[in-house]
DNA sequence: ACGCTACCCTGGCCGC
DNA sequence: TGCGGCCAGGGTAGCG
C-alpha cells in the first residue's frame, strides 16, 4: 500500500520518464477508476495533444501539470494509488494485464499504464479553469507535508493536545500530517517507543519531540531506498524498493 | 465537533 | 481439492 515514500519514488520516476512528450490519447477500461470527469470521451479529449511538464506530490496524491502546444496551462492530471494502484511506463505493445484500468498513450509508442487490482485507486482530470482542490476534494483536508516547516514540534504539540483519539489513529488522519499510512505510523511509533493506543493528549512533550523526529527519520530512510517491499509496491519500471530489509515492525507483529 | 465504524473491492489465505 | 469466510486498508460518508 503506497504511502508517502512510495508515492515520492513514483513521482521522481515520472519526472524522469514522462515529461514533455505529447499525449496522443487515452483509454479507460474501468470507468470507476476515473473520478473526474464523468465522461470518458471528455477525459480523452482533454488530455490529447497536451504534455506533462512536471509531476508534484501532495500527501499521497500525484499531480501532473499539463500544458498545450503554446505552453498554456491545459489542466492537471491527478492520481491516487490507494492500496493496490500502480503506474507503469512501458511500450504500448506490451500485453495488457487483467487489472489495467486506464492507459495514456504518448508519442514513440510509450504508455503510462494505471493498474489497480482492488480498484480503489482514482484518476482525475482537472480542467484548466479549476484548481486541483476544487475537483480533487481530498486535497482540501490535507495537513502539512512532514518535511515542511509548518510541521514543527510546536504544531504537533498543539494538535495532539487537542485530541482524545489514539495516536496510531491520529497519525493515519491526513489532516494532522499528510502521507503517513499503516506502515510508517507503526514504524514511527516503534522508533519513538510510544504505544499506538496512547491518547494523543496524554503524550508528554519529550515523547512528541521523539515522535516528530521519528516520523521524519523513517520517511526519509524509506525515500532514500526507493520505497518499501512489504506491499506489492513496484516502481515505474516494475522494480521493487528495498525498505523491507530495514523495517522493524510492520508485518512482524509479535516477533519483536 | 469529534471519533469511530461501515463501506468500497478483489485476491489470497485459512480452516473444514 | 473445493468452498466459504475473512482480511487488508485509504478515504469518505454517516452515525452517535
Amino acid at each position: 500500500m503506497p504511502e508517502l515514500p512510495e508515492v515520492e519514488t513514483v513521482r521522481q520516476g515520472l519526472n524522469q520518464l514522462t515529461l514533455n512528450q505529447t499525449i496522443q490519447g487515452g483509454e479507460v477500461l474501468l470507468s470507476r477508476s476515473l473520478a473526474y470527469p464523468a465522461s470518458v470521451a471528455e477525459f480523452c479529449q482533454t488530455i490529447t495533444n497536451n504534455r506533462i511538464v512536471s509531476w508534484q506530490r501532495r500527501g499521497k496524491y500525484l499531480l501532473a501539470q499539463l500544458q498545450d502546444k503554446n505552453h498554456n496551462l491545459a489542466g492537471w492530471l491527478g492520481v491516487h494509488l490507494r492500496m493496490t494502484g500502480q503506474l507503469l511506463w512501458l511500450n504500448s505493445q506490451q500485453p495488457v494485464p487483467k487489472h489495467t484500468r486506464i492507459r495514456l498513450f504518448f508519442e514513440s509508442q510509450q504508455e503510462l499504464r494505471f493498474i489497480d487490482t482492488r480498484t480503489f485507486g482514482k484518476m482525475w482530470l482537472v480542467p484548466a479553469n479549476y484548481k486541483p482542490a476544487e475537483i480533487i476534494t481530498g486535497l482540501q483536508k490535507l495537513g502539512p507535508e512532514p518535511f515542511a516547516s509548518e510541521f514543527s514540534v510546536t504544531y504537533l504539540e498543539r494538535k495532539l493536545s487537542q485530541s482524545r483519539a489514539r495516536i496510531k489513529n491520529m497519525l493515519l488522519n491526513q489532516s494532522l500530517v499528510a502521507g503517513i499510512g499503516n506502515i510508517y505510523a507503526d514504524e514511527a511509533l516503534f522508533t519513538s517507543r510510544i504505544r499506538p493506543e496512547t491518547i494523543c493528549a496524554d503524550l508528554t512533550k519529550p515523547q512528541i519531540k521523539q515522535l516528530h523526529q521519528a516520523i521524519q527519520a523513517v520517511l526519509k530512510a524509506s525515500i532514500s531506498r526507493g520505497g518499501t517491499t512489504f506491499s506489492d509496491f513496484l516502481n515505474l519500471l516494475g522494480i521493487s524498493g528495498n525498505y523491507g530489509d530495514v523495517a522493524q515492525v510492520y508485518g512482524r507483529e509479535g516477533k519483536a
